[in-house]
DNA sequence: AACCAGTGCAACCGCCGTCAG
DNA sequence: TCTGACGGCGGTTGCACTGGT
């Protein structure tokens, strides 16, 4: 991904791949205020775009559609999304029908980044302690067991609590939970390409102008 | 100030199911 | 029944950003 592989003026006919500038986005909108959702390939053509109906469809659902919720994942949804995905495991489309607002790319990306990360350090704590059991024979007073199992583990149990949906696991204080949040509450962006900074705000209030 | 490694997320890819012709 | 177009979904990639050294 990423690489703007196109200039508008050359290659007209060639689908356009990597970030959506500002432009984009605001056809996409106009057109979708104006004539709805349909078909996506259609709509990318109609609306002008040089992009396929699949990646239309994604910047919409995922970005670009006004009920979309962005930034802090609650204490709330992150239980919810735990126990969703104890049921249903990775169906992050279902899990996110019952998170108004937010989308599956978003949940999934969640899940893989913070959750998945959190089972890894867990299996890690657990492969130590199984390692220190299995050499906890040896004595401590061995220069090589100076440092007991124990307080090694525990070094590990700091940063992995247990994985069961336990509020440890998620962050317990406001102060964590708004460290772990994605500093995206305002969420402007930047585009590196054309060095665009716009907001969802900026885009609503220019397509109500339009 | 420059570099590097880790992190987060937007966007793409490929597969599968559905449906109309 | 077959086939192609399309939408939906989960997995993956790659880039921008950030914090540490």
């Amino acid at each position: 991904m990423g690489t703007e592989r196109l200039s508008s003026s050359q290659d007209d006919d060639e689908v356009r791949k990597g970030p959506w500038t500002m432009e984009e986005d605001l056809m996409l909108m106009n057109y979708i205020a104006n004539h709805g959702e349909g078909v996506w390939n259609s709509l990318a053509k109609a609306a002008g775009l040089k992009r396929t109906g699949k990646s239309c469809r994604l910047r919409w659902l995922n970005y670009l559609r006004p009920d979309v919720r962005r930034g802090n994942i609650t204490p709330e949804e992150q239980l919810l999304i735990m126990e969703l995905h104890s049921k249903w495991g990775n169906r992050w489309s279902k899990i996110a029908r019952h998170l108004p607002g937010r989308t599956d790319n978003e949940i999934k990306n969640y899940w893989r980044t913070r959750i998945q990360k959190h089972i890894k350090q867990q299996e890690e704590v657990e492969r130590v302690r199984d390692q220190m059991i299995s050499i906890g024979n040896c004595s401590e007073t061995n220069d090589d067991c100076a440092i007991s199992p124990c307080s090694q583990v525990s070094s590990f149990c700091n940063v992995a609590e247990p994985m069961e949906i336990s509020h440890d696991y998620f962050p317990s204080s406001q102060g964590d939970m708004e460290a772990m949040a994605y500093q995206h509450t305002t969420w402007d962006r930047g585009d590196g390409a054309n060095d665009n900074y716009w907001s969802m705000e900026d885009l609503w209030s220019m397509q109500l102008l339009d």
